[in-house]
DNA sequence: TTCTTGTCACCTAGGTGTTAATAT
DNA sequence: ATATTAACACCTAGGTGACAAGAA
């Protein structure tokens, strides 16, 4: 069994319609898709890896803009047709395969090396996704047969674990300011944007209770009120 | 077969005497210890590793200081006793272990995650040595036998390699200051402390010409004369 | 108008020798 | 006197969103 790390942070992302940044070059995933696994064969070796399959045969676009507003981006998805043609299907590999179980269950496996690009001919095994298309992360555990006709055993030896909540949208730039936001306040490299007292995430934080309104108000691109809630 | 990468630079240093830092913290080396590896048989495992043999039952100290001579410290070394008692003789394997043979030769295989450090009671699994004591580190390449019996046949299933240029003092604080010149020369990370020409290196080194004198002459400890040439 | 790209300041993370203080 | 330690400035290496310019 496998137990999605930072799961707190990754609902509060869903329940605002979280965002990935696709660049040329490749950019990480945050949060970055982290487990814990249970239950393996300590002896026995396996291959981690993910893929990202689309949520749904659509292309979005950005919402209209209330009357009055001068922001950018709103924080609402219209459908914008049907998906783009599919891009390579790509797989990563975690970099530790294969490794044996008990490598895998002794401490938190982080895909922190995954990265998302938007590059059709990219060459450096990113992941390709196309920008305004949604996805859903899947998690994949194969177990390495030691047998020599183990391709006829390929049905029973993997098992893929899928967390609704890590489902995001591509984008080339964020288009929902309080995903900015909250992006700036959880993730450390993101510190230099933070207008709030550097202290209060994330030891102040608790998950439900208006996250980050302080730095949401005090944003750069004010918006006059929340597009939704 | 195994090729020592940087030769060049482990000879030069070597020719001076290398020295290594060692910090409670654990210390890599310079020149990282990084090797191209030859005829192995590209579906098989193996594990690569390294470990540390003293070169003789010596302990050293700083040599005499020339009359008049201000400097901290002296480019010989002089016998100061029988070794301390041997460091826990700990091994290095690389993080990458075990890995097929086609891997390890795609390119070139680097322990620039090994530190060392002189802390007996270290529990970060870095290699432990005695300041002022001399070591010829060591590399080795372990079959990973699928034969049920594999500890019968472990006496041929690895094979060893030694670089004798690759020798060093391990020291709490460099000892000969032309060996800390050509670090900062040739380290990266001491740019900062390079007051030449950065372009001068490595692009304009010759391993051979009067290496970094004007590094040397502009030294912030400066030295009359070279104690030895 | 909407989306994408490239550059940038500002971070994290960690590898350098220096230096002054301390230990032996 | 010699050896070790810890704090430090200054690097490498690379992950952030902001922003202005470009593309569709």
């Amino acid at each position: 069994s496998v137990q999605l790390e930072m799961k707190a942070l990754w609902d509060e992302f869903n329940q605002l319609g979280t965002e990935m940044i696709v660049t040329k070059a490749g950019r990480r995933m945050f949060p970055t898709f982290q487990v814990k696994i249970f239950g393996m064969d300590p002896m026995a070796d396996y291959m981690l890896l993910m893929d990202f399959v689309p949520v749904d045969d659509k292309r979005y676009r950005q919402g209209p803009f209330p009357p009055g507003r001068y922001a950018f981006h709103s924080s609402s998805w219209l459908v914008a047709g049907k998906a783009d043609p599919a891009t390579p299907g790509r797989v990563h590999y975690h970099p530790d395969s294969p490794a044996k179980g008990a490598q895998w269950m002794k401490q938190i496996v982080s895909f922190d090396k995954l990265k998302l690009t938007n590059n059709l001919l990219d060459d450096n095994g990113h992941i390709i996704l196309n920008s305004m298309h949604r996805y859903q992360p899947r998690f994949h555990v194969v177990y390495v047969d030691p047998r020599k006709d183990s391709e006829k055993y390929a049905e029973e030896n993997f098992k893929t674990f899928v967390f609704e909540e890590t489902r995001f949208t591509a984008v080339t730039a964020y288009q929902n300011h309080r995903i900015t936001q909250l992006k700036i306040a959880s993730n450390p490299f993101a510190k230099g944007f933070r207008d709030c007292d550097p202290e209060d995430w994330p030891r102040n934080h608790r998950p439900g209770a208006l996250p980050l309104m302080s730095a949401f108000a005090r944003s750069r691109n004010p918006v006059s009120s929340p597009a939704h809630q």
